[in-house]
DNA sequence: GTAGTTTGTTATTTTAAAACATCATAAAAG
DNA sequence: CTTTTATGATGTTTTAAAATAACAAACTAC
């Protein structure tokens, strides 16, 4: 992405790490299957450069590219959960306080972070 | 993404799905938050119209913003599991097909940092 | 050893991602 | 109601993502 953004220049720790696991995983996978760069990404609909990104981690290609890879690999269920609000308890506290929800009326709602 | 990719411009239906669950699911979040989309956007570092694309899904946004989202709304934490090789039945069922057990093969794995 | 395959590196071209500015619309708040 | 705030829509500029090609390195097998 032209004028690249802080987020895929300097990415905090936590997002720099999941980049590299993401990438790792997906060659792993993309190795048990006895496929090749070039292959899976013909598949994905990519090029074999893209998907050799992927593999490293690239903050900057496409989310959709990381999808596709999941997905051609049959590994894009778990994608699912991903901020699901269900899942989301901190959400749902923030939520839940400052919704009186029936009867009775909450005086004040602060940080009531857990 | 200049030169957009098929992925990018026609994504099979799993991986659209994927992309407007997520962006749901982080609108949801951010709200449940009390949070504007250009406050959100500044603690990533990317702008407010880069926010609004990614609850729309859009697919050709940059991974890392993605996951700059995640990690601003403190939901990044599932990430971990998603390719991960110890769930990825399928690729251990065809790995452990391939190594005749008892040989002792070695030679070069491939997992190493982390 | 050699031959074939896979991946990495470099350079070039294309073109749209991301930032920014501005105005319009849509909700909340007063 | 009016005001404020948030998001949407449109257009412009910058610049690097992605494709492509060609070659090198590395790995595998013969």
């Amino acid at each position: 992405m032209p004028r690249v953004s802080q987020i895929s220049k300097a990415p905090p720790y936590a997002v720099e790490e999941a980049l590299i696991r993401l990438g790792r995983n997906l060659k792993t996978a993309r190795l048990r299957r006895k496929l090749t760069c070039a292959e899976l990404a013909e598949k994905i609909g990519i090029s074999r450069f893209v998907m050799a990104d992927m593999e490293k981690g690239k903050p900057t290609t496409a989310i959709a590219a990381y999808l596709g890879a999941l997905w051609a690999l049959d590994l894009i269920g778990p994608m699912r959960d991903i901020a699901d609000p269900d899942f989301d308890e901190v959400g749902k506290t923030l939520e839940r306080a400052r919704a009186p929800s029936t009867a009775p009326k909450r005086s004040k709602d602060l940080e009531n972070d857990f």
